[in-house]
DNA sequence: ACCCGAATACTCCATTTCGAGTAATCCAAT
DNA sequence: ATTGGATTACTCGAAATGGAGTATTCGGGT
């Protein structure tokens, strides 16, 4: 079981809304976007109805009053508890102090890579170069009218994370794609003459099955199951 | 729906195995433990099984046969099909190539610092600062190792790419933490004077009623509920 | 006086995800 | 010969997730 009672993050950003004051689910929802936290926090309904009734059944926020208009549906309000306090100043300190281990889909492609022709890699990785410098450029422009708007850097910090994130990703990549493309990268070589051989017809598992043969010596890593530290 | 039929970039990882030849669940799984994949994607007996299901019932990988030894329970081996090996090289060609949105914890922290008090958010920024230096080095002490055993950088671009990242994060909190230690970041002032007032005894809410009367002409950006652009 | 599109306020449920639990087998040391 | 710890190979169910769908009301134009 997770740490937390209730584990997603939205729940974070809800007890942070009834921190401020008790309002229903829909309220919370539209506050949130108003704030442009569903940039930071992953928001759809389903979770929100689920988080909220989660917390509820924890203890961590209590039914204030339903009351009904009309004939719409019924709207809970919702508080937050002493507990619930305690578990939003506490949550929020371990985010903030405790980095963990987060996957990120480009980790991902970049592990698994050596799937596709090196040539392509560096291909796929400035397409990737020009959507990073694409973003960046909208961020820096949401971030000056902001300014303009007075708003001040405390309720921005985290675009400005985001900022510092995808500065640092397209400096990664840029470099990687050169250093593929000019063969520094170590195991390039092995790497391009095993795509090669591929595109001729042989087979992966051919290839896989004696590398040493196939690649030279270089390829002898691939022989045994590389094992890591 | 998502755009892909599988989703779970685990899903990429299996068919990344059967692509060299073809396996059983469990094979895969030591598989990509021994080569370190699952620093980079998450794995876990569940989502496996699930996954290679999911991926047989759409016709991307296909049992090859099942043998019992003994009375253990039975290994199911696939291997992939032609639509599995079209699905691997689209779907790693879209994660090389796309930066997608991703919700970081970090992130969602910062969106909702102001809940605590600015000193203690910079003695948690300290902290973080300080566990991200253990993280950095013990992945450049894991590097270095790879190296001793002549594994070739293609096998390790993605914990290279953990370390580009993990470096960002870091300068980027420790500059932050001086910022707010400065009062050097908007809106700092402001923040450090509602969290007096709450210490002494004043609510969030009344605060927030009236944030003009209680925190001065700065905090007229708090009177509306600030949209963002 | 009426109509239409936007906004309000959810509900529903098929998938997906997680990880604790299970059960057999192998190996190595007592 | 036996015990016990690691390894192999999964199973299962509770909980979370995503987002399409539904029903009502409001406001502005004609």
């Amino acid at each position: 079981m997770s740490r937390r009672r209730v584990s997603n993050p939205l729940a974070l950003a809800v007890l942070s809304c009834l921190n401020e004051r008790p309002m229903h689910p829909y309220e919370i929802n539209t506050t949130l976007r108003s704030r442009g936290k569903e940039q930071s926090i992953k928001l759809n309904y389903g979770s929100l109805y689920a988080v909220v009734e989660s917390l509820q059944k924890h203890g961590l926020i209590t039914t204030l009053e339903t009351n009904r208009e009309g004939r719409r549906p019924e709207r809970t309000i919702y508080a937050i508890t002493q507990d619930g306090v305690e578990e939003f100043e506490d949550w929020l300190a371990e985010l903030l102090s405790t980095p963990t281990r987060e996957f990120t889909s480009l980790e991902a492609g970049l592990s698994l890579m050596a799937g596709l022709p090196p040539d392509e890699v560096v291909r796929l990785l400035d397409e990737r170069s020009d959507a990073l410098r694409l973003e960046l450029r909208s961020l820096e422009a949401a971030g000056e009218f902001g300014e303009e708007m007075g708003l001040p850097e405390i309720f921005v910090v985290e675009s400005h994370y985001r900022h510092a994130m995808l500065a640092a990703e397209l400096a990664f990549v840029v470099d990687l794609a050169q250093r593929i493309r000019s063969s520094e990268l170590g195991g390039t070589k092995v790497w391009r003459r095993m795509h090669e051989l591929i595109a001729q017809g042989t087979s992966f598992e051919e290839i896989l099955a004696d590398p040493v043969g196939h690649l030279g010596e270089e390829a002898r890593i691939l022989a045994s199951q590389q094992p890591r530290p």
